[in-house]
DNA sequence: ACATTATTATACCGATCGGTATAATAATCG
DNA sequence: CGATTATTATACCGATCGGTATAATAATGT
């Protein structure tokens, strides 16, 4: 493994671990095993590093999540596609993901949210644009995309939340689950 | 206002404008108009004083939250008096929640999760309780009250994350539906 | 008025912060 | 081979980090 990737699989770790601010330059070039200058040249500054970070990491993800967001006139199908990859993002790429989560919940004004926010927007634009084409087929969900977007993926993360707590796990009959429950309140 | 109010508020505004570790001490004496001895004198430390913060806030909130959710026989008032306390909490204390929901969300191992953890378990388990208790009036409720505590959680904060990004205002229509919303998959 | 306590001002601590200048080394290419 | 480029090591920058020793001042109780 090359120090490039060597500084970016430490940054991830450590910046999941206590997070952004918390962890120093010297810290990570430490776990690394290289120095300073070497992390400069490469990412020209700390923010520089946790954008290429994130860009490493997000990639994946939002293929899968586009993915499995192909709704196909089933909502109920697609929205358990949705979950189901969220759950299987949450289990290949954990350390990331409580990474992503601290971030997307940090202040508006620090480094961490803002450089999490194009990846977060573009998550829930995803789901917004299975409500929006679903709402051509039930009426109803009109004008309600927003919400139904920021509520399925709260849901989505309460979840991911116990089993990054290890207080449950992800598996396919919660995915029944959680979809079947949501789904109710929609329609009534 | 005296110093120690002063340093509280401050501490407040600077923590959940841009997170606990990007806040360096000598700036919140600076903006409370103190010096860094007042400061260690009331609190000890950093910490002290983040303890102090939460302590302060934490307590009207804890007060609020168990009078909605006294359990009696009828769950969708409970869950609907349980989100209309969070919608009110997240209303008059503004700064106070995105501060305690960016902290909740922080690595298990920051100082602003372990400080925070106390305060986000006792609103854990008030809302498990209520679902223990409706469990013995609706059975099928039964071994769940875990997962459903934390989806309802999960529902009202991402309520408020777009109230607090404002893109929605929380009213008593929204109280209704989220709750209305929550019910139908429980009880399917 | 006096002793005691609570509070604050001045000045400072070592450590760490993010970041860099200089130059030596490794790798690549004609 | 020699020349060029990419990478790294050494050593350092000013600024800020959380925290404190000392002592002067303000408030308090008797």
């Amino acid at each position: 493994m090359d120090n490039q990737q060597k500084l970016l699989e430490c940054a991830l770790i450590l910046f999941s671990q206590r997070g952004y601010d918390a962890v120093g330059v010297s810290e990570i070039v430490q776990c690394a095993e290289v120095t300073k200058p070497s992390l400069y040249h490469y990412f020209g500054s700390k923010r520089g590093l946790l954008d290429a970070l994130i860009k490493r990491e997000a990639a994946p993800i939002l293929s899968k999540v586009l993915t499995a967001a192909i709704y196909q006139r089933d909502l109920v199908m697609t929205l358990e596609n949705i979950v189901r990859a969220y759950f299987e993002i949450a289990q290949t790429q954990t350390i990331f993901y409580r990474m992503q989560l601290g971030m997307y919940f940090s202040p508006p004004e620090s480094e961490a949210n803002q450089a999490i926010r194009p990846f977060a927007r573009q998550q829930r634009e995803i789901i917004e644009a299975v409500f929006l084409q679903a709402a051509e087929d039930h009426g109803n969900l009109r004008g309600r995309h927003v919400r139904y977007a920021a509520s399925l993926l709260g849901e989505i993360n309460a979840l991911i939340g116990l089993y990054l707590n290890q207080e449950i796990g992800l598996d396919e009959l919660l995915v029944f689950q959680s979809v079947h429950q949501f789904m109710y309140g929609i329609f009534s």
